[in-house]
DNA sequence: ACCATATAGTCAACTTGATTGACCACATTA
DNA sequence: TAATGTGGTCAATCAAGTTGACTATATGGT
């Protein structure tokens, strides 16, 4: 098949489908291994539990949600056996959530799929053109920031 | 301030963050001109009803939900001022909705303040860059949905 | 040491934007 | 022209977030 090259899509359309066409595949493969009961938001919990353990404020913080949120959505990935709260060592009104074995089994196929799906793109538009891209965008999260980088960052994995 | 250049994000992060960003500032400036009523999806409906109009059934299938989740929708917009329904010409049971003045002012609003942030990334990381990005987002958004696109897509503007 | 205030987390009620199911009016086709 | 298909709406429900109220524990000033 033979795409037209320079875009139909403005700025804006590329970044949205890029992204979603790349987290619909994540998503797709990770319910294929079993993992269908996860969703993009859990990712990024994940990501900022790694490695060790972090409270639910500190979550709330980082997905940009209520505390009230983010203990429901523990509550969940806790009965999936994904994560579990731990007592606070050091203040007993605390809890840290920390990743099962469960939980660290999605991150490494998390990665090995994202390692993948990234080696198609630059087996496409080759490494170089990889490394500007990541580079470009990059630029233009801090430019558009203006600094204060994710102060209001609606993130996923 | 001088930033690292080589990313600390992996490829999912920097495309969510980018567009993140992007929508951001786009509904913070569409809110300073008095449209702070419009959504992320509501854009990417005007999109699709440009120039002529379309079904519910057409917008449903290009935002990927449902036609009902498409009529509350309308019903919103049409309260607010930004499209109306007109009665299908061929077929009595069709509604075609079509875009307001007010909603016409929108996506103008839109295009400009897209240009805007837009020429600030040019400014940032050169023309030749920011084509080279488009295209490889472009390939990239063919490459992953492997030709059938917009058929899963989750889009926004 | 004590009290006032701040903080981590949970429970409950509500909001929002989607869903599914049922239905009506009109179209299409056999 | 009867049978089936399609566009749209209504209603009930669901999912994931919100706000508000509360408990238990920490912290800081006097």
């Amino acid at each position: 098949m033979n795409h037209p090259v320079f875009s139909e899509f403005d700025l804006t359309s590329l970044l949205s489908l890029s992204f979603s066409a790349l987290i619909d595949e994540l998503h797709d493969r990770l319910s294929e291994l079993g993992f269908g009961d996860i969703r993009p938001a859990h990712g990024f919990m994940f990501k900022h539990i790694i490695p060790n353990g972090a409270t639910g404020i500190e979550l709330a913080e980082h997905l940009g949600i209520t505390k009230q949120a983010v203990s429901k959505m523990v509550d969940f990935l806790e009965k999936s056996g994904y994560v579990i709260r731990q007592t606070h060592p050091n203040d007993k009104r605390g809890k840290i959530i920390v990743l099962t074995e469960r939980g660290w089994l999605v991150m490494k196929a998390k990665e090995e799929i994202i390692a993948e799906i990234e080696q198609r793109w630059i087996d496409n538009i080759g490494a170089e053109r990889m490394q500007m891209l990541k580079e470009d965008l990059t630029k233009l999260v801090y430019e558009v920031n203006e600094g204060n980088l994710s102060s209001r960052s609606k993130p996923v994995w």
